[in-house]
DNA sequence: CAGAACCTGCACATGACCTGACTGCATCGA
DNA sequence: TCGATGCAGTCAGGTCATGTGCAGGTTCTG
């Protein structure tokens, strides 16, 4: 399996271990990283602004607070992860307006494991930072593709993550080492001129569909956008 | 949750006073107006032609009826406000052995909230009740088929999933592993080639009811719609 | 000019994916 | 009861995109 780079690191704040189980193995399951609170003292400690979460699921019904407070406790502490709460079915009242005010997400207790998965991963897209546009140059990491206007380039995962890291810093320049690193986050060693095969590619894929951006060389230095 | 600012008069005919409840609830706070019915005479009672009742919802467990038969009744009686079906999970197969109370929508228990409130305005917004259509592919589940204007295929329940969680998020990629966890959804373990089977199969219907959307395969990550 | 840095085109191994056929199982109707 | 049917899942083998490296040319810099 290709690292795509799209794993999410997901908070959970449930106090019940059969369902902290049940969710943490379908994460796990589906490619992403867990970080377990058992209660709300746990949820401010572990998944506050520097946790790194990028999408909390926090059970309503916790014996030392409410999921709400946990998230409004979490707000104010900088984490704006969105957030997916697990509700019982007796509290629908609160949920819904939760639900309303906020522009997360909510699942009622029982649920079907299959729907916690795709919403988290419809939250984690939604939170990601939006499709950087440099001068008409769109990034998407959704599908893989770079788009200027209506034309469209799909690119390979591993141009992707390179064309995204130049793009990161548009106008600065990337140089060569910072590039590859990012584009092969696993320490993976490549042949020096590798990187120069993809620029390439990806200076013919930017053309094919009349990118006003060039991707330029620095000699000596690295590659930048212009 | 956004509406088009319609308010809606939704007829329910549910046995469970906490699902009646959660149900009332939830619509109240979606901007519509509810009138409830305990069983089927009830139904039959207060939701018929001349209620104003714009659309239903059915559950089909209910202790002296069957959700259908009511539905039946009231269309016998000139009642032809789509309905939604609420049916138990482990009823599949009642809905798989098909039945076609009038192309309408359900869902499955148990469910989210914000499925009902979307199915409810989806319902009473369309003259017709529709389920959901990605650019002229529209995924039956009363029937389990999948149909582009009027040609129709037919699919199998594990085809259907697969397609459903594919179609959920059209345009962006679908990765492999959120597929199978969506499509096998008690965590059971397939071979990993069993996916591009039924991928395939899929690619066979869809061709063979001449489909404008295409499932396209992105390498190393997943499938996607287009 | 010399040497370094970079570009270009191509070759090729790997593994992800596709394809068609097969087995086992459950259901259904005669 | 028994075969017919259809679905779920597996398998083996082939195909092809992708990632990578190489050879040789081109441009830059001093």
């Amino acid at each position: 399996m290709v690292h795509d780079g799209r794993m999410t690191l997901v908070g959970i704040c449930e106090d019940d271990p059969d369902v902290r189980r049940v969710l943490t193995d379908a994460l796990k399951m589906g490619g992403h990283r867990v970080v377990i609170a058992r209660n709300g003292r746990e949820a401010v400690e572990n998944l506050g602004r520097d946790s790194g979460v990028e999408v909390l699921i926090l059970d309503i019904g916790l014996p030392d607070a409410d999921g709400r407070d946990v998230c409004q406790a979490l707000r104010a502490n900088g984490q704006h992860a969105p957030a997916l709460f697990l509700t019982a079915f007796d509290a629908v009242h609160d949920r819904v307006s939760g639900f309303h005010a906020g522009g997360d997400d909510y699942v009622v207790k029982p649920f079907a494991i299959s729907e916690v998965l795709v919403r988290v991963e419809s939250l984690a897209r939604r939170a990601r930072p939006q499709p950087a546009s440099i001068s008409g140059l769109v990034l998407n990491p959704d599908r893989l593709s770079v788009h200027v206007e209506d034309r469209e380039a799909t690119l390979t995962p591993t141009e992707f993550r390179l064309l995204a890291a130049i793009a990161r810093e548009p106008g600065s320049v990337v140089r060569r080492r910072t590039a590859v690193a990012a584009a092969w986050p696993d320490g993976a060693i490549v042949h020096e001129n590798t990187i120069d095969s993809y620029i390439r590619r990806l200076r013919v894929k930017l053309a094919s569909i009349d990118s006003p951006v060039e991707l330029t060389t620095v000699r000596g230095v690295g590659f930048t956008l212009r």
